[in-house]
DNA sequence: CCCTTAGTTCGATACTCATCGAAGTCTAGT
DNA sequence: ACTAGACTTCGATGAGTATCGAACTAAGGG
């Protein structure tokens, strides 16, 4: 995990890897993904600071309910595929493309 | 699925994604595709044809009744991962690392 | 033809997961 | 302090998944 492999990515080991594609099979996480992205484009919005989104943005988006929204989150940052930012009452999301370009260099090698 | 993208692999829609990544995210499930892939490479075994590998020898590899070894082929083939090769009454499978490689790229672009 | 071997399909069971609502925590403002 | 807002944690419920054993299908060999 923390060793870099000939791709330049962290190597995972078979723990990592399953969290994440356990966090990655599923379409709501997936579009959570996609949308912290592309927030990360067109940001500067309401609750959107750089290419932050906060937890509520991510509730109205989705159609779910906060407690829900902070279940995926949780699985999201335990594999590692998001990082979360506390201001004040808010909490601040971003993806961590460098893990999910790991994910993508394990899938290749396996 | 059939437009070729920029990387040289087909474009996944989102239901090929989620069936390939549903796939993927079971342990027992990626050391079936890592056997297949080993036994590629040092082929020439009983029941190892080429890069082919049978039924029974995933049963045997994997200490799995042959039931649950056909209910994870079938889950593989139908997300396009593996191919299979009836030959008498024998299943030989390969890995489809085109289709692996598909994945592995539309991660990245996420 | 029967019998064996290889695999699949089916039905049951146990387990994991997504989702909700309710209750709890933590922070900011009054 | 008290209150309000933004999450998080907990408990319940329904949906989906892994696994097994038993019954089924198909192919070859006596």
């Amino acid at each position: 995990m923390a060793v870099p492999g000939a791709d330049g990515f962290a190597a995972l080991d078979e723990a990592s890897l399953d969290a994440a594609l356990k966090a990655l099979a599923s379409a709501q996480r997936r579009e959570i993904l996609r949308f912290l992205a592309s927030c990360a484009a067109e940001h500067g919005k309401t609750c959107c600071a750089q290419d932050e989104v906060c937890a509520c943005k991510l509730s109205e988006h989705l159609g779910l309910v906060p407690s829900t929204v902070s279940h995926h989150m949780a699985i999201l940052r335990e594999a590692g595929l998001v990082s979360a930012r506390k201001d004040g009452t808010w909490v601040y999301y971003t993806v961590e493309r460098g893990a999910l370009a790991a994910v993508a260099a394990e899938l290749g090698a396996l």
